[in-house]
DNA sequence: CCCGCATAGGTTGTTTTACTACCTATATCC
DNA sequence: GGATATAGGTAGTAAAACAACCTATGCGGG
């Protein structure tokens, strides 16, 4: 038995600050159209830069869960002998990606004002 | 006995999605002088318009595992019969907040792209 | 005088989440 | 025949934030 010394291989060791906000992109991967889950991991790892390039064990889960949330639905299919699950986003999903993106917005230019502008209150 | 109905009192039920990017907070909060554990958290609070209202079993630990780390450094003293431990950024903590700035700047830049420009590559 | 609140410091245990490390299977290229 | 890319998973672990507790002091209102 085999590919013991193969598995997956991160390389960029940079995504394990996602942690709250990977199903935010997993849901705009999915508006413009279906992707199948590979397709999903491809995607986000394109189109990051490489900066997202995320094992099949943070992808596949996460894809299950939207998906028992009903953010997501899939549908098995066969192409060249492969099965390939398909997702599209619900119209719940859509609503939690439109609620998720402005969340994103706020929290991203709240950190961004402490960070760079240095909004503290004085130190005394 | 007593205040059994208090403890802490989050309110604003927003800053779980922190996850990762707590740490470089704190570390800006005493960047421009230092401060006890307590200031800290009120200084994230009003800096953050009140977004960033975080418990106390969540700052204390941090602050702790933060000066484990050997990125800032607590010292002891009383004020009007209150322990408070002062913080301060060590110089190793400031390399740390100069490169984690730097991270965050990146990785907001990528996810704010995926989700504004939606600069995924084709469906198909 | 006592109660509640703000200040100041914790701890314990739970949950969520992403990651590591595995595993199966097919098609293609060398 | 072997490696790699594609395509799907699972099990177990580690970290981080949270909820819920706890102690203690100073101060203001009733």
């Amino acid at each position: 038995m085999g590919n013991r010394e193969n598995g997956d291989r991160p390389t960029k060791a940079d995504a394990q600050a996602l942690k709250g906000h990977l199903d935010v992109l997993l849901l705009a991967a999915l508006e413009h159209g279906p992707r199948h889950g590979y397709a999903v991991k491809e995607a986000l790892r394109e189109g990051s830069g490489g900066r997202f390039d995320l094992p099949t064990g943070t992808v596949y889960p996460a894809l299950h869960r939207l998906e028992r949330d009903g953010l997501i639905a899939g549908t098995w299919s066969t192409v060249d002998g492969r099965r390939r699950r398909t997702y599209r986003l619900t119209a719940a999903g859509q609503r939690r990606l439109h609620a998720d993106r402005g969340e994103w917005r706020a929290f991203a230019a709240t950190i961004t004002k402490l960070l760079e502008a240095g909004a503290w209150p004085a130190t005394t």
